[in-house]
RNA sequence: GUGGGUGUAGCUCAGGGGUAGAGCAUCGGUUUGUGGUUCCGAGGGUCGCGGGUUCAAAUCCCGUCAUCCACCCCA
């Protein structure tokens, strides 16, 4: 029995970050609480859909769909049925625009903020901050090509970073343009290869072919060709005076960004505004969040023409950057542990135990009976705040001895009394 | 898919042909109405797995698997 290699369990106790439960559970709970403040609301759409869904949204060329999709077959009566094709998610965004028009969101509002959290799988040899299952946090803003709105899902992006605080980011942003100026610029780098062909490995040709605008990055950093076609070069009016107000709207609110012109995505959705934000820290996979315009998506499904912006963020990613400080700050404690000096009163401690339970409280008993000292110290150890003391006086009298851990304080009061006397 | 590093206790790691080790963690005692410290003790291992060489392999050789890192790709 193994677990799948590039798989994890995230469990309690965890001495590793992307494993443990409390960890992983508090981070959730801080980006999703992060989405709510800017009114996203949360979607949750299955994790299998046919594979479809991801060819025709991101782009049968791409990677992501070409080899790194878990597909399969169902066996029905022992026989493989070939009638469909299925695949676990990828990412989100393509099953979050087949639900949109799937169930008609446009007809209840105009604009829906959409965000989702959620493991995803993709075949990869596994690395650091890199494994085939792995859980992204996304955001999509479905129906406006407003620019305020690509500001504010940036400043929603650098919040969660600030609020699990995450310093040492680099938020790149880029525009590519639209469909039009893709399809020159594509020609162009074709075209540009095409000329160089002789000093371009076989490998970099072959993307090329599938897909010409991810030969851009490595142009300038990998071949340090000078003349490359660039995108800035092709944009229109529109595009052009877009990212530069999507730029002011930045400057003047103080968000600190880095105009990539080689940012491209892997993806085929996007236009107009794509973003990445990296770390330094994480090695190779530095990219903790990435996202951008895709106003064709809609249309792409059958659906009308829909403008939409997103991001989606990894969450292990996330977890690999969060400081020690910030993580003993979210280590487990229990609220209250109950202890009995002697076996006859374990009944007694079980009746106190029950009350605080329907207090809501979260409390801990050993039912084993070690000695008085050994519960007291293992209340210690699990971090109680506080400890109920039942003694032959506090038994006898149908009280309890409240004891703070940290501030040592006691309190003997009756039974009757627990509602009032915890709060 | 390609290349490299590493696999010995729950964790971090030492050992390097002849009885399997340390620190931390866990559990018990020190402590029969008061925790964090100290001291003492205990449990826990098919030395990743399979084969080969050898009187003898955790150690040497071959294979394999896992894992980490890089390429690639991405979140």
């Amino acid at each position: 029995m193994k677990l799948i290699k590039g798989f994890k369990d995230i469990y309690p106790l965890s001495d590793k970050v992307v494993e443990n439960t409390s960890i992983f559970n508090s981070v959730k709970e801080i980006i999703t609480e992060i989405a709510k403040r800017y009114n996203f609301q949360e979607i949750i759409t299955p994790v299998i859909e046919n594979k479809d869904t991801f060819t025709t949204g991101i782009g049968s060329d791409t990677d992501i769909v070409s080899k790194e999709m878990y597909d399969f077959y169902l066996f029905k009566e022992g026989k493989v049925d070939k009638s469909s094709i299925y695949s676990l998610r990828p990412e989100g965004t393509a099953a979050v625009i087949r639900s949109y028009i799937e169930q008609s969101m446009d007809k209840k509002r105009k604009i829906n903020k959409l965000y989702y959290f959620g493991p995803m799988f993709r075949y990869e040899r596994s690395q650091k901050g890199r494994y085939r299952q792995f859980n992204q946090m996304g955001i999509e803003l479905i129906g406006s090509d407003n620019i305020y709105y690509e500001y504010e899902i940036i400043s929603l992006a650098i919040d969660i970073l600030e609020n699990l605080e995450i310093k040492n980011f680099d938020l790149e942003i880029n525009s590519i343009g639209n469909e039009q100026s893709l399809k020159k610029l594509s020609k162009e780098v074709i075209k540009f290869t095409e000329q160089n062909k002789s000093k371009i490995n076989s490998d970099d040709l072959q993307i090329v072919k599938k897909n010409p605008l991810r030969f851009l990055d490595k142009a300038i950093n990998k071949y340090n060709f000078k003349d490359v076609p660039r995108a800035e070069e092709f944009l229109d009016n529109n595009s052009k005076s877009r990212f530069k107000d999507l730029t002011d709207i930045l400057d003047e609110n103080k968000i600190l960004y880095k105009i990539n012109n080689q940012l491209v995505r892997g993806i085929d959705y996007y236009n107009d505004l794509v973003f990445e934000i990296k770390s330094s820290e994480l090695g190779s996979q530095d990219t903790i969040l990435a996202g951008g315009r895709y106003d064709n998506l809609v249309k792409k499904f059958n659906g009308s023409q829909t403008s939409c912006v997103g991001f989606a963020a990894g969450v292990e990613r996330l977890l690999l950057l969060l400081s020690n400080q910030f993580i003993q700050k979210i280590e487990i404690s229990t609220e209250f542990y109950v202890i009995y000096q002697n076996q006859s009163f374990q009944n007694y401690a079980n009746e106190v135990t029950k009350m605080l339970r329907k207090l809501g409280k979260n409390v801990e008993m050993d039912q084993e009976y070690r000695s008085f000292t050994k519960q007291l110290k293992h209340a210690n150890k699990i971090k109680s705040k506080k400890v109920v003391i039942i003694g032959e006086k506090e038994y006898k009298n149908k009280q309890i001895l409240l004891k703070d851990m940290i501030t040592g304080q006691e309190e003997l009061f009756d039974i009757g009394k627990l509602s009032t006397k915890i709060t």
